[in-house]
DNA sequence: CTAAACTCGGACCAGAACGGTCGCACATCG
DNA sequence: CGATGTGCGACCGTTCTGGTCCGAGTTTAG
């Protein structure tokens, strides 16, 4: 299908709109969901999820929020597709279910390899900054 | 999830497989799929929707099968994974669900589009023959 | 000290997508 | 005519995933 989840979506709206924010600046969850226009459940979790894999820094209590931990051009695409939906693989090779007739002649598999390093190259490339 | 079905990867290892024919030749979808170690109730609907789309031909009754319809080396990925899972999109913007704010100024449609288009391109430019 | 506003994390639910199966009609060849 | 194949639509069970809810811990304001 060739697409990312909506979580990983909803992931690049907030970092970018984090991205706009004045340096020791903070926005919480509730804030972004709203002038974003995400579903405010759920926003909570894509950035807690963000926060523990060190993208995004959070600060507890009432005036809490969320900012960047890195600068915007550090942040690849890649790696936020990474943290919200898992390690993205192109082809389901996975577990011996189909053994791919024999595994040394899966004659299928290396070039497939080569088409999701593209792929990812691709994603890695570009940065929240350049959204 | 960047990711493709397992429809896509079973029509591209049919696909492959049938490049390995002799021109006049044909394989019933019951030996490729042994052959391949692909679910033999689902390889004909595979199939049948590549012969549907023009990238395989099909001959009925008994003896028929199937065989490729075009030179391996013209028949890009894309093309497969347009015909197997349909129209590829990176992302769900669909329909005034999020409204994305305002459409006009929807800061991340765009870059996101170019995104994808990246990504056809390097499915588009990977063909059968290349697997 | 208490209350409010916020983050954090897990549990939970409903709906859609997907892989897979079955059954029947039609075509071809021996 | 019968065996073997394709073609196509209906159907089912499981998994994924978007989305919601709730309780707990934390910080600041009054």
């Amino acid at each position: 299908m060739i697409r990312l989840s909506r979580k990983s979506d909803y992931g690049l709206v907030a970092l970018k709109a984090l991205s706009g924010l004045a340096p020791d600046d903070a926005l919480s969850a509730r804030e972004l969901s709203l002038q974003q226009g995400l579903p405010v459940d759920l926003t909570p979790k894509v950035l807690a999820r963000l926060a523990q894999a060190g993208l995004v820094e959070s600060s507890m209590g009432k005036a809490g929020g969320y900012k960047l931990a890195r600068e915007a051009r550090s942040i690849s695409i890649a790696e936020v597709v990474r943290v919200l939906d898992g390690e993205p693989s192109l082809a389901p090779c996975r577990e011996g279910i189909l053994e791919c007739g024999r595994i040394d002649t899966c004659d299928i598999k290396h070039p497939l390899e080569n088409l999701h390093r593209e792929v990812m190259d691709v994603l890695s490339r570009m940065s929240i900054a350049q959204l």
